[in-house]
DNA sequence: CGAATAGTTCAAAATATTTTGAACTATTTC
DNA sequence: GAAATAGTTCAAAATATTTTGAACTATTCG
């Protein structure tokens, strides 16, 4: 059976297990900093609707960092998450 | 637009993204050594048909190396493609 | 104020993944 | 050779994920 820390795992590798979401992310790798959901969106070539539900998954896994200033919302990758759930996933299996 | 090595990326990360074959993977990794399909089925709880799709979903996505040796199926995790897709995700993007 | 912009929410439809059981192949054991 | 064992294949059913459009909130601009 599975404990607490195995679920963020999944919910962490299923978020990255998406063509939209690997592109976004790839987006925010080479943005440096904390970029608008729209800007990402226009980028990649989503809709609107599509992204608010890909930005909200990513975030639930904690890949992403996000602000909402007034109209928009500021998204960053949280590296954090990758180096501890991502990098260190063998060593910690 | 993604190329073909994300699509390989997107694949292993489906694969990582289940609870039943995250099992199959501790147990594995646990074992240090090649072990059958129906070992790791049992201790894991899951039926000789879904353990047989679950092993070659992991076997396609090049996490699992399988050796057929008659009846039986020998198993063991594929350490390369953990370090090439896993553990240097993050700097590959 | 009215229109435009940025993003969210909701429910339905479309797709993709997983589980199941029955029937199957190949090998081993009695 | 018959029965048991290890695993595979197939199609159907069950579940889960993703996309879509319409309606919405909040903010900004003229």
């Amino acid at each position: 059976m599975l404990n607490e820390e195995n679920k963020n795992q999944i919910a962490i590798f299923k978020a990255l297990a998406d063509p939209v979401r690997l592109e976004i992310i790839k987006y925010l790798k080479e943005a440096k900093e904390e970029v608008t959901c729209g800007e990402v969106g226009k980028a990649t070539n989503i809709s609107k609707t599509s992204g608010s539900y890909h930005f909200k998954l990513l975030q639930s896994a904690g890949l992403i960092n996000a602000r909402k200033d007034a109209r928009e919302k500021y998204v960053s990758l949280n590296k954090s998450t990758f180096d501890e759930y991502i990098t260190n996933f063998y060593e910690n299996i």
